[in-house]
DNA sequence: AGGGCTTCCCGA
DNA sequence: CGGGAAGCCCTC
């Protein structure tokens, strides 16, 4: 018998099987889906066995090693998955499985066992014996209770004092036994379910009565209309009928609370999988998978490749989010994969989102999927009044942070006691550094980039490669001493505020206070226990909190994200604004939202200030069916990378030509440009954007291209399907 | 990807 | 002539 091994390598210049000999020895073991350790050139390599057959190949072989890990084997399912993103995605076959699969496992990692052991000590002896021994050893205090204990069942051996354990171990009256544990293990506490109310029983039964039929539904409810309800009701349903779910949710910020409601509810049923697991707990959520232990995987956007078998629903919330699209190879889009999966099953897929991504509205518009709303907030809540105020006038007053007016809102909401978020999206303390004399700017030597100040080091640092100098206080250009740091950062806005409102507790939430174990857990406990009174964050702040006390909501600089030079920074705005303003008065207290900008009249802006989700949608639609942007036109973004500048733009150029040539006559070709980024790390970035709406042709040119850069040492080409910005 | 074999360049 | 870096090619 021979087998059909991918090599761990993910080169596309290994994108393509070897054929190695099956010993005799393992010839009753080896399986598809297998990593298996073979010999590769001069050395010794993992690699994942992808078929399996017994015609003798013309070439020589070489004998499989040995199998790597003999518990794990990748199901027919997951297999077939990776051959479509590697269609879809043109990655090689490899990075794709590798994608799918968590660290413990992945090809290229030998490490063998990732379970975590515990040491049992268990009675090995009849009731009888114990029952003698204890009679003849009645002093023996410490040794009759242990055996009274061990008679209900094993206990942990640190647990028992080691001359009790050893006297014991020597009579042959007990035995010690290591066993595999997991070192997750939920709890159900039988939360009582909430029944669902009007709308929510609309949208339930519409899935309900497709249940067993593959097709997608957009789930569009406001935020605070009970959306998480929903999806454990229907998850419920789901079980009911012996099959299984998936949930995902954009962030890991995000399943801390939606996985505690689904732990309290579903218990042990359910599984975790996000990226801020450890290996080994990741395996271990992994394990209980593969082994059908588990129901429900609730977690981040790798969770859509975790083995679950008999699929009846996937569910994925806050849909619009850009963090369902994996940013580097394999370029895939989790939707995608929960189409594919959901298709697979026959299952339904369900999108939700309060600002639903234009594409989806889109396709729910046309039918393509199924539209299902809720319009209203749950109980007494109503949406917050949103103000919208102009900082061009703050600024003449000096309120270079926070307007008056904000001000008198913070002050208010304070004395009555509540709590306040404010939304900065930028972390760090200021933007740029620049000297007030003669404007110069510390920039990156490697990179097209401006360096960022960080305060609590004193460092400029490149965000793209790392380069980091010290700050100066002397502009290095004209030498005065005028250096100053410009634009905001939340570092710098938690700082004013701690000065303005010195009695209160104010606490700042980005990846640098967020980033340690367990830090993000304990920053929501303690403002669920209001042991903080303003909320300082980025946008991980904007999405799905639910904190009964947070009534007032500030946006400290709306410009940030309306400013991002992109097709979709309208949309993006849209959608983070009305998140944010979301986490104001969803219970009992009213909200208020209070905008700054500069651009008091900007359209986006006084759209979200009316709620007014379709109000946007038809203003954003209208614009991109002018430019030819999605989701009039799909993109394809290909960028050209070179160390060289002039191959870079030559062979882009060469490339859009190509292009020109070989795609279909209704689909664009625009470029070659430099990239927004024009060189990172001394590598130079050319880009080019192909808009087509139907283009039977364009896929095998690119794979054309992609083929024909293969072996260019000089030249690296990224092609982005469907790419997110551009 | 990475190891081995070939080539090519420079100093002695 | 020899060593060492650089390029090239192959891997079942």
């Amino acid at each position: 018998m021979y087998a059909d091994v991918l090599v761990q390598y993910g080169a596309k210049t290994l994108d393509r099987t070897f054929t190695y000999h099956i010993p005799d020895s393992l010839i009753d073991d080896v399986k598809v889906g297998m990593k298996v350790y073979v010999p590769f050139g001069a050395q010794k390599i993992n690699g994942f066995v992808v078929a399996i057959n017994d015609d003798k190949p013309n070439k020589e072989t070489k004998d499989i090693i040995a199998i790597v890990t003999k518990d794990f084997v990748l199901n027919s399912e997951l297999m077939e998955l990776g051959k479509y993103i590697q269609e879809k995605t043109l990655c090689s076959l490899i990075t794709a499985y590798q994608a799918m699969l968590p660290t413990a496992l992945k090809v290229n990692n030998s490490k063998e066992d990732y379970n975590l052991y515990k040491n049992y000590v268990y009675l090995s002896a009849s009731l009888t014996d114990v029952d003698t021994y204890i009679l003849h050893n009645m002093r023996s205090k410490r040794q009759i209770e242990i055996l009274e204990s061990l008679k209900n069942g094993p206990l942990l051996k640190k647990d028992i004092p080691s001359s009790s354990l050893e006297k014991l171990l020597a009579v042959g009256l007990v035995k010690c036994r290591k066993e595999s544990v997991y070192r997750i293990n939920p709890v159900c506490t039988d939360a009582k379910k909430r029944e669902l109310i009007d709308e929510q029983n609309v949208a339930f039964d519409a899935v309900v009565s497709k249940k067993n039929e593959y097709g997608v539904f957009l789930l569009h409810g406001v935020t605070g209309s009970g959306k998480t309800e929903v999806y454990m009701h229907l998850v419920a349903e789901v079980l009911k009928d012996g099959k299984r779910a998936i949930v995902l949710v954009p962030e890991i910020s995000l399943t801390t609370q939606i996985v505690k409601r689904f732990y309290e509810r579903f218990g042990e049923q359910v599984a975790i999988f996000h990226s801020n697991l450890s290996d080994g707990e990741k395996y271990d959520e992994y394990k209980k998978i593969m082994n059908d232990e588990v129901s429900i995987v609730v977690g981040t956007r790798s969770a859509i490749f975790t083995p679950l078998k008999n699929i009846g629903i996937i569910i994925i919330d806050e849909e619009h989010s850009s963090n369902y699209k994996q940013e580097n190879n394999p370029r895939y889009n989790a939707i995608d994969i929960a189409k594919w999966r959901a298709s697979y099953h026959k299952c339904p897929v369900i999108l939700g989102s309060a600002t639903p991504s234009l594409e989806s509205m889109a396709r729910a518009m046309k039918g393509v999927y199924n539209y299902l709303s809720l319009q209203n907030r749950i109980g007494n809540a109503k949406l917050p009044t949103i103000h919208i105020v102009d900082m061009a006038s703050e600024y003449k007053k000096r309120n270079m942070i926070l307007s008056d007016f904000l001000k008198e809102k913070i002050m208010g909401c304070l004395e009555r006691g509540e709590q306040i978020m404010l939304l900065l999206n930028r972390r760090g303390y200021s933007t740029i550094m620049m000297c007030q004399s003669c404007g110069y700017t510390y920039k990156c030597p490697h990179c097209d980039i401006t360096l960022t100040y960080h305060k609590s080091s004193n460092h400029l640092r490149c965000h793209y490669c790392g380069y980091t100098t010290f700050n100066s206080e002397i502009c290095p250009e004209c030498h005065e001493r005028a250096i100053r740091d410009y634009g905001l950062g939340t570092e710098k806005v938690e700082s004013y505020i701690k000065e303005l409102y010195p009695s209160y507790r104010v606490v700042r939430m980005d990846t640098d206070t967020t980033s340690r174990k367990g830090s993000y857990e304990k920053i929501i406990t303690n403002i669920e226990n209001h042991e903080y009174d303003i909320i300082i964050g980025t946008q991980m702040i904007s999405k799905g909190f639910d904190f009964p006390l947070v009534t007032l909501v500030g946006i400290i600089n709306a410009d940030e994200s309306l400013n991002i030079p992109d097709f979709r920074s309208g949309e993006n705005t849209f959608s983070l604004l009305s998140q944010v303003s979301g986490r104001a008065g969803r219970h009992d207290l009213p909200g208020e939202v209070v905008i700054q900008t500069f651009n008091p009249d900007n359209k986006t802006l006084r759209y979200v200030q009316k709620n007014d989700y379709l109000g946007n949608y038809k203003y954003e639609m209208n614009l991109r069916k002018q430019l030819r942007y999605p989701p009039y036109y799909y993109l394809v973004g290909i960028k050209v990378l070179s160390k060289n500048y002039e191959t870079a733009s030559k062979e882009a150029t060469k490339i859009a030509n190509y292009l020109r040539n070989n795609i279909s006559a209704s689909s664009i070709c625009l470029g070659p440009t430099t990239a927004r980024m024009f060189r990172i790390n001394n590598v130079y970035r050319f880009q080019l954007i192909v808009k087509y709406r139907q283009d039977d042709k364009l896929m095998d040119s690119l794979k054309y291209i992609d083929s024909e850069y293969v072996f260019n040492k000089d030249v690296n080409l990224e092609i982005d399907i469907d790419p997110l910005h551009i």
